[in-house]
DNA sequence: CCAGTTATAGCACGGTCGTTCTTTTCTGTC
DNA sequence: GACAGAAAAGAACGACCGTGCTATAACTGG
């Protein structure tokens, strides 16, 4: 990897868990600057826009995403033990992918209303989060675990709601119960599924 | 009213409606008054400071919440009728309230990680939100309509994750099926309590 | 209707925004 | 170690930010 993509990474990893705090419009080329320890025009030199920034730090977290969260599931024996392991796994990593908790859940509300390029590619990567949680949740099914009519996509609409909801009580509530909370909630979940 | 407590009062709904859709801290002293067709020094000088007019947007917000969706629940009986009222009050509020959704929940997200008045007052309105259902919920209990060991903040936590997961889907996604998925989770919800 | 208050506009401020251009410094190759 | 090319810094741009101050316009009670 030459210099120029090895910092490029290096501001790119920066940028998503500033981008976690305050969002990726509230980041500035500025405070990114100061944080890397870069001038602004250097850094800049790196993207040809603000906006293809932000939609390079989505590209980025999602490829950390799939390494931290989808690839663990897949290795895992198909069935409610995937499910779970996925689960588990995007647990720990809205933890510790970024001080301020996952980026996409806070991009979600952040760009709900405003068009452009960045809210697509944020839609696409939540579809495709939604259909792996159909896809692993289907093979439940298919291994006699969870029942023959279950709805998936409204199975994957609650799971995907626990994980929103886990945002909101530990970050902003700061529950020390938050962890305990949407463990149940999840436990009750596939109990209903079954 | 005075001429003055009326124009304070144009400017809040207006903030209002824009905070909902760019955040409030998206959301510049500019902006509004080229929205609500002042100066920009005519329209600051209802406020102290903009942290001030963000708080005062959440407390006029709060104060519509409270008579469209808290009062219409406390006029319904008792029970899981009065749970019914709220929860559709809710949604007719989030899609009515502001061309963006709830301010809440857009809030939330954006400032989980902000620290100041702001956000504490956030959290307030939040865990009084939460209280607000615990209540209702246990009107349910006490009546015979919720078995006697459940947990209501458990169920709370529940069913505000529904909440979020309805501005998710209605707003970001744009999924047609929103109102139905939502409906249909409430509805699981509820049997599962009884 | 007038006086006194209140509401609004105008203007300016230091600062930061995203962005561009030019110049300097570094990196990798023969 | 010189040289070409890539990477980073410096400086500047117009625009807009939040926030004051000052003057004018609009309201309101007597």
């Amino acid at each position: 990897m030459s210099k120029g993509d090895e910092t490029r990474h290096a501001i790119l990893t920066e940028a998503t868990a500033v981008a976690a705090k305050v969002g990726l419009t509230g980041m500035t080329i500025g405070q990114l600057a100061a944080h890397t320890g870069m001038s602004k025009s250097g850094l800049y030199a790196h993207f040809a826009s603000k906006e293809a920034l932000q939609i390079e730090i989505l590209r980025h977290t999602r490829e950390r995403f799939v390494d931290q969260v989808v690839r663990p599931a897949l290795q895992a024996p198909r069935g409610v033990a995937r499910l779970r392991v996925l689960f588990d796994a995007w647990v720990t990593w809205s933890e510790t992918s970024a001080d301020g908790g996952c980026l996409f859940v806070a991009a979600c509300s952040e760009l709900d209303d405003q068009p452009g390029p960045v809210r697509d590619a944020l839609v696409r990567d939540e579809h495709d989060w939604l259909e792996m949680i159909v896809t692993v949740a289907g093979t439940a099914v298919s291994e006699g675990e969870f029942r023959e009519d279950l709805d998936l996509e409204q199975f994957a609409y609650e799971l995907h709601a626990l994980t929103l909801a886990h945002q909101h009580s530990s970050r902003l509530l700061r529950d020390p119960k938050a962890l305990e909370r949407v463990r149940r909630a999840f436990d009750s979940l596939i109990t209903h599924a079954a």
